[in-house]
DNA sequence: TTTCATCTTGACCATACGGTCAGGAAATGA
DNA sequence: TCATTTCCTGACCGTATGGTCAAGATGAAA
């Protein structure tokens, strides 16, 4: 899984330089800044929001000066922009990969197990979005109906299918989806809030025994 | 309900005044404009977040000058505390309302109905809270600590006695509690995307219906 | 080694923003 | 009516922040 955040990153990361023609190579200087700075700015954003964050300590974070970054990309909603269309990929992957020709319980029990270790291996990047469409998603608008919708669309037809089939028993496919963001992605983005009221017990194993029991209990025949 | 949310805020208009002695009633004038800057900060931090929140924006939403809204608080950070210490109880009050006296699956339903009716009678409240726990929750830890907790830990023990007497099927109270407030918040929280993947379809029947349907079949015996 | 493109930075700028203040306008009340 | 408190505002200030730029440092290629 880190692997494909990784590579969401790295394609992102061969994006239009500059002033540099297009489809120039680019060198491994550029490469690893750019990594750098990204990563950086992830943390930054995650926590802050783009609002409360500033270059400078993007810059630091990063370990290069304010003016270098700007170098490296054209301000700092570039920046963001830049992270969210790298991780949407990522992001969407656990979704995408519900598979029509599974056992129904099964592919939905181990989506909402993808999303939930997604919660807890990338929470910096749950934060983001969460942060973004919190907002109003200014930045990601287009997203959200150029990948996500259709997306989304595919597979709730696919949950009605299935129900239709008396594979699953009888849910909205659209809210089920919902409840499955909901429920993992809260993990990450209420953190602070969980950290306080479960102080010091163990967290995600009984999230993950308790979201099992959940769908298993609401799915199942 | 809408009641609890003004009582609230009523509540917490009569706090101290900048230079005033304690205690002594505020004018007609004061209750008045300390609502509308009270309103107009919620409007505001709602949607942008404490950092990208401006006085100028707040003034402007209240229909008051910068200078005056600093006569009657002493900055933006008391603005945004004030906010949400007035806001805390009515956000508690329908976990407060969980009655032991009362039949355990009934009394849950109607925690997530309540919970549910508030996130569409008051969106921007819920993004309030969901912004400033995501930040960390600077301006909000003592709250937590010290109201949260303990209410949480009061209605997870009355929960484990129901299922300890054979009331409720089995599960574990804290996640329970969190998958409640993740489904029911999400809908304010996220109706950026929510609005766009529902495109025009109702969305608040449909999940009201949903998340019946999730919790009885989670807690029914 | 020289040359050229890439990379880096200190100094600087314009604007936005939180906050102050002196003084004037409105209420209040005697 | 006048006096006093409460309320309101234009003008202003200091700092933070996004962004620019000219010039220098550091590669890569020959």
């Amino acid at each position: 899984m880190t692997q494909d955040v990784g590579t969401a990153l790295r394609t992102l990361t061969e994006n239009r330089m500059n002033q540099t023609d297009p489809a120039s190579k680019p060198s491994l200087i550029q490469q690893r800044n750019r990594k750098r700075i990204l990563d950086a700015a992830l943390d930054v954003f995650s926590r802050h929001g783009f609002r409360g964050s500033t270059l400078d300590q993007i810059a630091a974070a990063a370990g290069l000066s304010k003016p270098n970054i700007l170098y490296y990309f054209s301000g700092k909603e570039e920046i963001h922009v830049s992270l969210l269309n790298g991780l949407m990929d990522a992001w969407l992957a656990p979704l995408r990969e519900v598979d029509p020709a599974g056992e129904p319980l099964d592919e939905i029990l181990r989506y909402v197990h993808r999303k939930l270790e997604m919660s807890r291996e990338f929470p910096r990047e749950s934060r983001l979005f969460a942060n973004e469409i919190l907002q109003g998603a200014p930045r990601m608008a287009p997203h959200l109906e150029i990948e996500l919708k259709p997306l989304v669309d595919k597979k709730t037809a696919l949950i009605k299918r299935w129900i239709a089939e008396g594979r699953l028993a009888r849910v909205d496919p659209h809210h089920l989806i919902f409840s499955v963001w909901a429920t993992t992605q809260h993990y990450a983005d209420f953190a602070t809030q969980i950290q306080v009221l479960m102080d010091g017990r163990e967290v995600h194993e009984g999230a993950e025994a308790f979201l099992e029991t959940l769908y298993r209990r609401l799915l199942a025949l």
